[in-house]
RNA sequence: GGGCCGUUAGCUCAGGAGGUAGAGCAUCUGCCUUUUAAGCAGAGGGUCGCUGGUUCGAGUCCAGCACGGCUCACCA
């Protein structure tokens, strides 16, 4: 099954089979790894450009064509043959017959076997069942599968071999092969999106003596020649606001944070984070933007303004917008008796609320809000909105209005200096994006830095790490910025209607198949 | 980390209430010049995830372990 499994008699009579296909093939005067092939065209370029001719048109034209794949099947006849070849993307039938390619010709084709790579040049005709098909006249042997391809029908399903053998996955089967290909369409509609509003691209380091922009534990890895411990990044964010104090003031970046967490269907040790600031700016029109990323996005790569996603269609039309009081409140489990969004403003009302919350869940599996008892009225209020109204969130809804205590980096509401001006969005009860106005009086990010500390040394490891050049970065000055993160790989699941992050990466992290041989 | 489920031929899967392993595709041999999950006739291929245990006898029952999936917890 793997690599590290011991091959079976099986295994070795089929790698056999094709070992000794492939000397034969060498006998009659081909290299077994020739360098190139040059085709004229694809599978897929032949089956768009050619789906509307006809038997007859094709008949008096003779099209030629050159082109090269991997065999996908083969139905032998004796002294003719089809078979299907793939471009990767297409497949497009070719036929072979020994009175057209000759007989040294034919006895390549009869050493081939699925899975092997091949050129072919002919010209185009339809078969009695109308099917688009290349007739052969010359056939160019290029690489052999030594191994033999999952099965043609079921393709291959087992997911752990997906994953760990994504080559095969992608060769026999097409979806996956479409998903990272609409991936890659997100990713380059949204860097269109930012730079036609006039933001720069750019690149933050990745290896970091200080892993700060998010609460979450980070990698640790090692410079020799320094000899100085890095992290790997868990969030860009403070090297992206440095750049907005330098004066680029619209930046963007799109690359991996890595964060040393749980694994789970949405969570990927290393995952793909778009970040982006604009100076003069706040978190409302950050609101707006995002809006009109993701209608535009949507609009652009699936057509429309629904999504559908696990069963459920997803609206992108108009978004919610609730603080995440008024969500609590509006999802409370027990839709007659919802605590008011006034007592969501104390301790008291936080515990009580808390409390009978916990007394309803205790009955059913859903969650509890987890608090201890020196728990402040923020870190209450955000438990008791994760426990409460998250997985609700199904349609696009931003909720705003965040506790201070779980915002370092945010600038607070002037209003109410205990909430800060954050924002972030969920869809299908998956967060998707992160947003604030970002707190640039570097006296109080000290203090914010200093909070964190105290929760460090209280045993919070996710607690953020004082970042003394960032403070002098601020003391600069910084202009009103407003900056948000958007989790490239759970918009791809969303638009590809995926419900693992794993399918949406092409290469999961995943344990070694065979544990590390201890000595 | 907890719970549930899975691991049998290269791939996809069967194996009732323990009795020494099956199918299709793939492979091999033969036939076949318009097939398309091509067809027909025949053949080979298995450490039943690993290690122990129970039993006269284990793919099947029990325990532990490994890897994976789902889920809960954790995680913004």
């Amino acid at each position: 099954m793997t690599e590290s499994t011991p091959p079976t008699a099986s295994d070795i009579d089929q790698i056999a089979q094709r070992k000794k296909k492939l000397e034969q093939i060498i006998a009659l005067g081909h290299s077994p790894y020739p360098s190139k092939f040059e085709w004229t065209t694809t599978a897929s370029t032949l089956l768009k450009e050619y789906s509307a001719s006809t038997k007859e048109q094709l008949e008096t034209q003779k099209i030629p064509v050159r082109l090269a794949g991997r065999l996908m099947t083969i139905r032998g006849h004796g002294k003719a043959a089809f078979a299907h070849l793939s471009d990767g993307a297409q497949r497009i039938q070719i036929y072979v017959r020994l009175d057209s390619v000759g007989e040294e010709n034919f006895k390549l084709f009869q050493l081939l076997d699925v899975g092997d790579l091949i050129g072919a040049s002919g010209y185009l005709f339809r078969t009695k069942t109308n099917e688009l098909t290349v007739h052969v006249d010359q056939l160019t042997f290029l690489a052999k599968a030594m191994r033999p391809l999952p099965e043609k029908w079921h393709g291959l399903t087992d997911v752990e071999a997906r994953y760990r053998q994504r080559y095969l996955d992608l060769i026999v089967n097409p979806e996956v092969r479409e998903t990272f290909v609409r991936r890659s369409q997100i990713i380059r509609f949204i860097r269109d999106f930012f730079d036609a509003r006039g933001y720069i691209e750019v690149e933050t380091p990745m290896m970091q003596p200080l892993a700060g922009g998010a609460l979450a534990r980070p990698f640790v890895t090692h410079h020799n020649t320094l000899d100085m411990d890095l992290y790997l990044r868990i969030a860009p964010e403070l090297y992206l606001k440095r750049l907005i104090v330098g004066g680029l003031n619209r930046v963007y970046e799109i690359n991996r944070n890595f964060r040393n967490e749980g694994i789970s269907t949405r969570h990927n040790p290393e995952f793909t984070m778009l970040e982006f600031y604009q100076a003069y700016s706040d978190y409302r029109e950050l609101m707006d933007l995002t809006e009109e990323l993701l209608r535009s996005v949507v609009r652009e790569i699936v057509g429309g303004n629904i999504v559908e996603f696990d069963g459920q269609s997803i609206s992108f039309e108009k978004f919610d917008r609730w603080t995440m009081r008024g969500a609590v409140v509006r999802f409370w489990r027990d839709s007659k008796s919802p605590p008011s969004v006034e007592s969501l403003q104390t301790l008291e009302g936080l515990q009580a609320a808390a409390k009978s919350h916990n007394a309803a869940a205790a009955a059913t599996s859903s969650p509890r809000v987890e608090a201890g008892p020196d728990s402040s009225p923020g870190q209450l209020l955000g438990a008791l909105f994760e426990a409460v109204a998250e997985k609700e969130l199904i349609q696009p809804t931003f909720i705003y209005e965040f506790p201070v205590e779980l915002s370092p980096l945010s600038k607070r509401n002037a209003e109410h200096p205990a909430m800060v001006d954050r924002f972030e969005l969920f869809i299908a009860g998956m967060e998707i994006a992160n947003a604030f106005s970002e707190l640039n009086d570097p006296a109080d990010q000290k203090d914010r830095f200093e909070q964190q500390l105290r929760m460090r040394e209280g045993g919070d490891e996710e607690a953020h790490q004082m970042d003394e050049d960032y403070i002098r970065a601020l003391s600069y000055g910084m202009p009103p910025t407003a900056g948000e993160g958007i989790g490239i790989d759970r918009i791809t699941m969303l638009l590809t209607n995926s419900k693992s992050i794993r399918d949406v990466i092409l290469f999961p992290l995943m344990r070694p198949e065979k544990p590390a041989a201890d000595s």
